[in-house]
DNA sequence: TCTGGGGTCCTCGTGCGT
DNA sequence: TCTGACGCACGAGGACCC
C-alpha cells in the first residue's frame, strides 16, 4: 500500500505491458531488483468473495468512532478516499461506498500464499508488509531463462491466477527506484527503469517521492529551495548534512543520484514488539488505563513467547486528548516474556508519567529483544517461574479453545465474573 | 478531516565510568 | 582529589513507513 504516485504522461515510456512491441521495451539488463505491491490489497481480498461489488466504491475500515480507512478500492479513490483517512471524512466524501470490516487473518493468509509464489522464483524475497515485497532475481535469471521484466510479468499473472488479486511491479537496478516504479505502475501494471536511464526517471520527480521524505522533510527541503529530486542531486552534500542531519542528508543525496546499496534481506531480525489501543472516548480513570495495560501486556507477552523472544526494555506510550504524545521507558535487569512483569513495569511508568489528564491512546512496547535460547543474565531477583508457566499454559489453552478462553480475572467483564 | 496500529531509524540530551 | 574529555548506554521524542 505504498505511496501511489500514479504514472504521469512523461513516464509512459517506462511502462511495459504484454502488448508492448519488443523493440519499444525498455532495456532491463542489470535490473535485478523487483518491487511488488498488491493493488488496494485488503479491499481486493474482500472483493474475491463479493465480486458483485467490484465496480462499486469499497472501503475496508474499522467500525469505531475513531477508526481510519485501511484500504479503498480504485472506484472509492476516485472520490478522494485514501488509506489512513478518518472514516468520518471518507463517509463525507463517499457516503454510498460499501464499508466492510477488516478480516485480518485472511489478509495474512493470502500474503503468505503470495510470498510462497515469489520464493519459487528466488529465495531473496524481503517482505516489507503484508502487501509488498522486494525480490532480487539477479542470481536466478539463467536458471529461469528469463529477463527481469519477463519474471515480473509472469509473477503478475501467477498472483492473479492463484489468488484472484492484481499487483503492480517495479523493475530497476536498485531498491528505491524499483519501489517508485511499482507506485507508478499502479494499478495492475509494470514499470521498468533501465539502469542507464535511472536519473532521467528520477530527476523530474518531487522531493516527496524520495524514500524517507515525509511531510516535514519535504517542507524543510522546499524552504531550502529544493523542489525536485534533481534539485537535491545538485545541492552540495555539506549543505544537506547541515540542514537535515548527517544521516538523512547523506541518504537523500545518494538516492537523488540513483545510488541505493541496500541489499534484499530475506529475514530481518525484529527489534521490538508492541501493541496499542485508542479508546473510543478519552479516559481519566487510572483503573481503566491499568486494565488496558494488562490487556496489552498479555498480548505482547504472548506474541513474544510465540516467537521465542524475550525483551529487556519496556516502554509505554501515552497520547493525551490534545494529541500530545509522550513515551517512557525502563530497562529491566533481565529479559522477560512474562505479561505480569511487563504490566508491573508499565504501571510504574504510567504512575510516574501521567498526571491524570484525559488519555486517548495507551501503548506498550518491548525492545532489546533476545532469543529465548540466548544465555540469560544472572540476576538476584529472578522472576518466579510459576508465573511464566501459568502464562504458557494459558497460551496452550488459547490455541486450543480460542483467544478468549483464558484471561486474567481483572479483564473479565462484570457479568462474567 | 481530526487524525489507527504495527513498526524502524535517527537525533539529542544526560548520566556514568574511565 | 578534582576536573575535563571521551565513549557508551539509555531515555525521550520526532519523523517516517505501510
Amino acid at each position: 500500500m505504498g505511496r501511489n504516485t500514479g504514472l504521469p504522461a512523461e513516464f509512459a515510456r517506462f511502462r511495459v505491458t504484454p502488448d508492448t512491441d519488443p523493440a519499444d521495451r525498455p532495456d532491463d539488463t542489470g535490473c535485478g531488483l523487483l518491487h511488488v505491491d498488491m493493488d488496494a490489497f485488503f479491499a481486493a481480498v474482500e472483493l474475491r468473495t463479493r465480486p458483485e461489488l467490484a465496480d462499486r466504491p469499497v472501503v475496508v475500515a474499522g467500525s469505531g468512532p475513531r477508526s481510519v480507512v485501511l484500504s479503498a478500492n480504485y472506484p472509492a479513490r476516485r472520490y478522494g478516499v485514501r488509506s489512513a483517512m478518518p472514516v468520518g471524512a471518507a463517509r463525507k466524501l463517499c457516503p454510498h461506498a460499501v464499508y466492510l470490516p477488516p478480516t485480518r487473518g485472511l489478509y495474512s493468509e493470502v500474503s503468505r500464499g503470495v510470498l510462497a509464489l515469489f520464493r519459487e522464483l528466488t529465495p531473496l524475497v524481503e517482505p516489507l508488509s503484508l502487501d509488498e515485497a522486494f525480490l532480487d532475481v539477479s542470481g536466478a535469471l539463467r536458471r529461469l531463462g528469463s529477463t527481469p521484466a519477463e519474471i515480473g510479468e509472469s509473477l503478475r499473472r501467477a498472483v492473479a491466477a492463484e489468488h484472484g488479486i492484481t499487483c503492480s511491479v517495479g523493475v530497476a537496478g536498485v531498491k528505491f527506484v524499483a519501489k517508485l516504479a511499482s507506485g507508478m505502475a499502479k494499478p495492475d501494471g509494470m514499470v521498468v527503469v533501465p539502469v542507464d536511464r535511472t536519473l532521467e526517471f528520477l530527476h523530474p520527480l518531487p522531493v516527496s517521492a524520495l524514500w524517507g521524505v515525509g511531510q516535514k522533510t519535504a517542507e524543510h527541503l522546499r524552504q531550502l529551495g529544493l523542489d525536485t529530486i534533481a534539485d537535491v542531486a545538485r545541492a552540495p552534500l555539506d549543505r544537506l548534512r547541515r540542514s537535515l542531519g548527517t544521516a538523512l542528508g547523506e541518504h537523500l543525496h545518494a538516492l537523488a543520484h540513483g545510488r541505493d546499496d541496500r541489499a534484499v534481506v530475506p529475514e530481518a531480525e525484529e527489534k521490538s514488539i508492541g501493541a496499542e489501543r485508542t479508546f473510543d472516548v478519552d479516559h481519566h480513570d487510572r483503573r481503566v488505563l491499568e486494565r488496558e495495560l494488562l490487556r496489552l501486556a498479555e498480548r505482547v507477552a504472548a506474541t513474544m513467547r510465540a516467537k521465542g523472544l524475550r525483551g529487556r526494555t519496556v516502554s509505554i506510550k501515552v497520547r493525551f486528548a490534545d494529541f500530545r504524545t509522550i513515551t517512557r521507558a525502563r530497562t529491566l535487569f533481565a529479559a522477560t516474556d512474562v505479561a505480569r512483569d511487563l504490566h508491573a513495569t508499565a504501571v510504574a511508568l504510567l504512575e510516574e508519567a501521567a498526571s491524570g489528564a484525559a488519555v486517548r491512546l495507551i501503548g506498550l512496547r518491548v525492545e532489546g529483544l533476545t532469543q529465548d535460547s540466548d544465555p540469560e543474565q544472572l540476576t538476584f531477583a529472578r522472576p518466579e517461574p510459576r508465573w511464566r508457566d501459568a502464562e504458557v499454559a494459558a497460551d496452550v489453552a488459547r490455541s486450543k479453545f480460542g483467544a478468549g478462553a483464558v484471561r486474567p480475572a481483572s479483564l473479565l467483564s462484570p457479568d462474567e465474573g
